[in-house]
DNA sequence: ATGAAAGCGCTAACAT
DNA sequence: ATGTTAGCGCTTTCAT
């Protein structure tokens, strides 16, 4: 086969003893063709080794069979989560991924977005950076929404984790082990997650008759070195024997552990951590760090399956937010049936 | 723009008040034109808001413009290091990646190269299942090797780790610290990675004067379970006061971590660990993983490049093995210094 | 340096 | 149920 011309549907039909657009409906399987015919092309096509044109098919049908989806990082693990549960389920719907990083930077995405375009993807599937994204009404291809960027745009399909339940899950797990007043690590302000998730600690703290007020915060990036500097600004701040820190990202609290450990301090016995995400190194930690799971495999999957809506036109520009899981491991200290816990030696 | 006919060159060409193909002379940037006549062209483009149909411009071009990405698994930190490496690669070059996992599974490599030859990428960059990857003759696309499968395929271009060099800087690091007869983990026996491996450590033991009969080896999935099972073996069957491993991986070497933890074991105390791979997790681990880190990242970025010289012709079909890196954490004890260390309390 | 015309491989009317 | 015909949007000879 090695070097020969590239077989064309002109190929199977000669092969065949049909005509070029018998073979097309075989080959795509259309209704209007009988069964004999049908295995004759087909037939031709294996043993030619004819492999449909999807170029050619894109441009003549305007469908090209392929999806875009533009998140922030594919090396983040949240991330490369999402994008696997994406091409499982693109690949089911017979169609192929084109995945780009923005590293949440704008000109980054613009410039995907236009691959995207000039690649006549059928659909794309965004994350888009700094919440803003304007480009959005110069789209022109059906897209979905994905993560926690939703909020504005509520005429459009999108998918996310469920943030309010997440949050109740968490807050009532960490009341229910005796840490009333935990520590807020967000993200920087200017994220919508950040208010998302703030918004939500709020919410639910009035529901159980809490003063959110009383909940001391404090930011940094959702990294590991940010979650780092913000543990060490709330050790300097707050001389607790015991200091209680719910992250609102699984970098962050794993971040805040290496924090603590450089003060002398061990977790769960001087400080507590829950985080938010789900990621797997959150697993190898010592203690595990105890978390609230997003379900990112599915989100990605979900997306796919709205995208396909959206394309098809049975668009119900629907919200969906897919539920969390409180996966319990080592972090958090059972408070109800303390002895005292001391302040380390070596605090600072 | 919303709701318009799409532009195509034609638009352009009659906005900019010349033909057809001059129009697309100017898009292309070909050099048979006036700098006057591209500026307008460019101009008409812009106005118009024109998007290349990459679909048209590779059907007649015989060039798509994208390339195919095929590993084993995107979810998994390392590969998904090599598809941020690789998709940064290919934006610059002006391609775009089309990504695919394999699941180490036959049926789904051969659909998603079915795929991959049917969008009519340019190439393909692949990490073959099972090292034997048959299918190579009739793959009929230029394509690089990447990872560990490599040896087969002499007249390939390929992509790997130095092993050979990774394996040195492991041993030697671990002989410094007085670790002379450490277990071998190794992965399944029919991965070829797992003979290169052990292959290296052959080689370098011989000349560090080692006898490489006298390592102990044990072997399992390239998992957190396969490390986990693995090291509940190696310490049922060693009850020296120190038990040493040399991880083939650094999932296997985080299980054996957790392992040793379960039998009351503490690292770096009672156990050693060293792992390869690099994974971002090591990090995090308590006590960190010291570790030997792929490249993966450049990995990516280097098939990438020797993928666009195979499509252009001037294969050179080399291999290349990019240098390995040693982290040191804190999972490997001094041995040179020690107070004889004791087998823990709660040991079996 | 520019234009005219042909055609890449396929699908979608429109015939029959 | 099958064949005929006309493009989809672009690049590429071949003229000029």
């Amino acid at each position: 086969m090695r070097g020969h011309r590239r077989q064309t549907i002109i190929d199977v039909a000669r092969q065949a003893g049909v005509s070029k657009s018998t073979a097309a409906r075989a080959l795509s399987d259309a209704p209007e063709i009988s069964a004999d015919t049908r295995g004759k092309v087909l037939r031709a096509a294996r043993l030619l080794g004819y492999e449909r044109n999807h170029l050619a098919v894109g441009m003549r049908s305007g469908r090209s069979g392929m999806l875009g989806l533009v998140i922030p990082d594919i090396a983040n693990p949240f991330w490369a989560e999402v994008a696997r549960g994406a091409q499982d389920r693109a690949a089911e719907a017979g169609s192929s991924l084109l995945v780009f990083s923005s590293d949440w930077d704008h000109g980054r995405e613009a410039r995907h977005l236009q691959a995207l375009r000039q690649a006549r993807v059928d659909g794309v599937i965004i994350n888009p950076v700094a919440d803003s994204f304007d480009d959005l009404d110069r789209f022109g291809l059906p897209f979905v929404l994905i993560g926690s960027s939703a909020e504005r745009f509520p005429d459009t399909s999108s998918v996310g984790s469920d943030i309010t339940q997440a949050v109740r899950l968490g807050l009532d797990h960490l009341i229910s082990k005796g840490h009333r007043r935990p520590w807020l690590m967000l993200g920087p302000r200017w994220r919508i997650a950040q208010a998302r998730f703030l918004r939500a600690v709020h919410d639910h703290c009035v529901e159980r008759d809490v003063d959110p007020a009383t909940l001391p915060t404090e930011d940094g990036e959702y990294t590991v070195a940010g979650g780092h500097a913000a543990m060490h600004r709330i050790l300097a701040a707050d001389r607790s024997a015991h200091v209680t820190v719910f992250a609102a990202n699984d970098l962050m609290a794993l971040g805040a552990g290496m924090a603590a450990r450089e003060t002398g301090r061990t977790c769960p016995e001087h400080v507590s951590i829950l985080g938010f995400d789900g990621i797997p190194a959150g697993a190898f930690a010592w203690p595990g760090l105890t978390t609230i799971e997003k379900p990112a495999r599915a989100l990605g999957r979900r997306a796919v399956e709205s995208l396909v809506d959206e394309i098809a036109g049975r668009a119900d520009h629907g919200r969906i937010y897919l539920p969390c899981r409180l996966i319990e491991r080592g972090s958090l200290a059972d408070l109800t049936r303390a002895e005292a816990p001391r302040i380390p030696a070596t605090a600072p």
